[in-house]
DNA sequence: ATCGTATTTGAGTGTTCATTCAAGTTAAAC
DNA sequence: GTTTAACTTGAATGAACACTCAAATACGAT
């Protein structure tokens, strides 16, 4: 066994993410991974086989981090209910902290990628589809614990939470202040938390 | 003055507007654009200056036809609520309708443009404005007519409803189901309509 | 130290990109 | 019918594109 890759590919992954959550997928050319991961074109092709690929790891990664993201604040609460709420009053500082991009890679992949790009397509509609579960997964939680009528659907509900962020987020990428964008995902809280029964 | 141009500029700025639509900007090639529009290179540099110009012409006019018909929309109903909720359960039926693209052109350009094209993203910056301030002045006309409470802010649910119109818009994009879309659509239509004091 | 092999390198591939422009074409004005 | 200026054409431009590959390199095993 002679010779490990000198290059981290954790490390190259997530220079990719930042790039390509930037930029998008055609605005983003080989030579500015060259440069974002400190490869040559030789390297790159060996490791990721193709810019195509290159990119459907870097949304797999970045949907990980993603979910990771959504546990965790999920899991500082007692109430998957709050929980929620937390979560959209989070993503209402968006404007604030230091990001490559306020909208999701993930919807920015879904509205810019067409049939051309199928393979990458299909994976950020799947990474999407799970994102949502985690939402369903958590309104049914709600509702075993009676926090919320058994009258409303959880499909629904993790449905529209889930169009919510994607608007938010969409918005938080438009040229508005902080206070705007603060107030907006604030609201957005307010309706999770007057599901409370 | 001799000559008239043989291309009709609205036909083709309406040609440019589909195919921008779907493809986005940088997945559309000039070989595209002569196709569609049925012109050579020089005529088409000729008419709009460049491929960017192109876009932001197109932007215009399509933001002119959403505007044109979310006004129809309005004035189809003597209460603004109403036409609000009517226009949300419109694009509930997207996925049935024939359409370039579900997604909202303006956010796809929103989303896809750097700070590269910085002109072009403006655009689309100003005229989602343009539409925010027509659900702002709604709202207010719904609250001068009494159909919503004082203590609501007409700002606040122009903001709101125009995020979830995108989150919606969005949502359209992925491969979901008809009815789940039109699920989606109703649930944002009943909260404005719950509005209604 | 030497060997064997996986990795790295970067010049080079052919293609496609947006854009230009000189030459050709056309219709209005007289 | 001639003039005239705007429009149309399409080959040509150089740059940028994704990708390849033969040669150089460097590490683990012996």
């Amino acid at each position: 066994m002679p010779r490990q890759p000198l290059y981290d590919r954790q490390r190259a992954l997530d220079q990719a993410v930042q790039l390509f959550w930037q930029q998008g997928f055609h605005a983003t050319s080989i030579k500015d991974v060259e440069r974002a991961l400190d490869m040559r074109p030789g390297s790159i092709y060996a490791a990721f086989g193709s810019k195509s690929r290159l990119f459907q790891d870097a949304l797999d990664r970045y949907a990980q981090q993603g979910l990771a993201e959504l546990e965790a604040q999920l899991q500082s609460h007692a109430s998957p209910l709050s929980g929620l709420a937390d979560y959209l009053r989070s993503l209402g500082g968006l404007r604030d902290r230091v990001v490559p991009c306020r909208a999701c890679m993930l919807v920015k992949s879904l509205l810019e990628l067409g049939e051309r790009d199928a393979a990458a397509q299909n994976q950020a509609d799947r990474l999407l589809a799970l994102m949502e579960a985690r939402f369903v997964a958590c309104f049914e939680a709600a509702q075993e614990a009676g926090e919320i009528a058994t009258t409303q659907s959880p499909v629904r509900l993790g449905r529209r939470l889930q169009a919510e962020i994607m608007g938010l987020r969409a918005y938080a990428q438009r040229d508005v202040d902080a206070t705007a964008l603060r107030q907006l995902a604030d609201d957005m809280a307010v309706s999770i938390e007057q599901l409370r029964v």
